[in-house]
DNA sequence: GAGTGGTCTAGACCACTGT
DNA sequence: CAGTGGTCTAGACCACTCC
């Protein structure tokens, strides 16, 4: 009843969790795996795609199939921003030993390479409607990309976007020399003046598109989760929103939630 | 340089977005759209599925392959948590107007169905964990599915777990014909003399197993969110844990972090 | 150049649906 | 029964990687 390629992929998974196929190693060549399994190419390419989707083997164009190391998940906490807000205000010095994804990864700074370019962009409709100004509204977009040192692959993609307005009190601000780490944005808005309130964060999954395949490093059926973060500061006024992608297979979301006793 | 399938499942996307193909329409067959397009069938079925990953289209076996409708996406927000707890100690007449899911999606009760089925397991390593408890100690586990009336496929599967000693004391929490909807989790533990201090949800993204393909009514490449939400008494143990799965193209879950003020 | 996976084709046969 | 999508096969040719 079960498909052809489910049975063959079911018995691979077997083959990989019994330890038969170790971690970082390469699998027999397809053409090879379809004559051991009595399938063709295209069927034993189906199996194959099944466990690329799950995660278990990652597939290099040229080189071969390889069974996957366990990988590391990069762990994301609500709780990051009360203590981003907290580091806000401590000196300099303080602050640059650690940033906020060091928080999250527990990695040491060093670990840790970091992208950044600014641009000044108009507001689309979305965006003018979640800051609440009209279309065409200058914003500053800064695009970010995260990842271990050791690592190809990035944790995340993030865009950030601002009013221009609200932060040119700040040159430095506007410089992506200056870029925002280790300080963070919550330390860049104290510096104009700015103290948030509330962070709502919305998240969904989908594929990803064709872009974040390439910047992620996504193989097959691979999902995303998309995170939509919007701050909000003690006016009730919208002051930053940012788009992040994180693969759906390597990141775990934290939220707590307290709740007021009787 | 992009690939056949891709070009022709970007025309085909136009297609739709231009209205010219409705929602709710079927799509010419696939033999059909094979030879407008000039490619193979195998060729023509990859674009398809790349439509279905992103929830462009429905294909139904035997019938054909239809534009699917815009879908309303169920919303699940952190401070029905907080609304619950507050909900727990009112009164049942006044609770059994609006329940949980309600909260989430703006439905009216009436539009709900509930299935539940309560079952006693032993906790097993990695439940023993989370409660703290001794491998196999006796829990109680409920299974759930909500949905839509009007809908064939549900919104989410929902397993909770509890440690049946701790709610022994009122034996209406063991049985499954008392469901505890509309009253919620947090009435029931109400009764037993437990208070909620907060809540955590650790979200993943992954495929979705072959149960809740056919269970949530998946197709194609779209990826569950699972979520698992630890409940902490005010004493700091775990009293519920619940793992959750929900189709990734029709949630999104939203999260609201209070800051504390400088 | 040899070996690998990636894309595409042409077509057989099966399973499901509605008449 | 006719028409639909689902699975599987056999094989050509291309793109990438390493020697």
């Amino acid at each position: 009843m079960a498909k052809r390629y489910e049975r063959i992929a079911e018995q691979l998974r077997q083959r990989i969790r019994a330890g038969e196929l170790e971690a970082g190693q390469r699998l027999p060549a397809e053409t090879a795996l379809a004559q051991e399994y009595k399938s063709s190419l295209p069927t034993m390419r189906d199996a194959l795609a099944l466990l690329l989707s799950e995660g278990l083997i990652d597939k290099k164009h040229g080189i071969g199939n390889f069974v996957r190391k366990p990988r590391q998940l990069a762990r994301r906490d609500n709780r990051r921003h009360q203590w981003e807000k907290n580091r806000a205000r401590v000196s300099e010095a303080e602050r640059l030993t650690t940033g906020a994804t060091e928080h999250d990864t527990g990695l040491t700074v060093s670990d840790l390479v970091f992208e950044a370019t600014y641009r000044e962009v108009p507001a689309d409709e979305d965006l003018a409607e979640q800051f609440d100004v009209p279309v065409g509204t200058t914003l500053l977009k800064r695009t970010y990309r995260t990842s271990g040192r050791g690592e190809d692959t990035p944790f995340n993609l993030a865009r950030s976007y601002l009013v221009h307005e609200t932060i040119a009190g700040n040159p430095d601000l506007l410089d992506a020399g200056k870029e925002p780490w280790p300080g963070g944005t919550q330390n860049q808005l104290y510096t104009v003046g700015i103290e948030l309130d509330h962070i709502v964060e919305r998240i969904t999954a989908r594929p990803p598109t064709v872009e974040e395949i390439e910047e992620l490093g996504l193989q097959g059926g691979i999902s995303v989760m998309a995170l939509r973060k919007t701050c909000i500061d003690t006016s009730g006024r919208v002051v930053e929103v940012a788009d992040v992608t994180l693969p759906g297979d390597r990141t775990e979301l934290v939220f707590t939630t307290p709740l007021e006793r009787w």
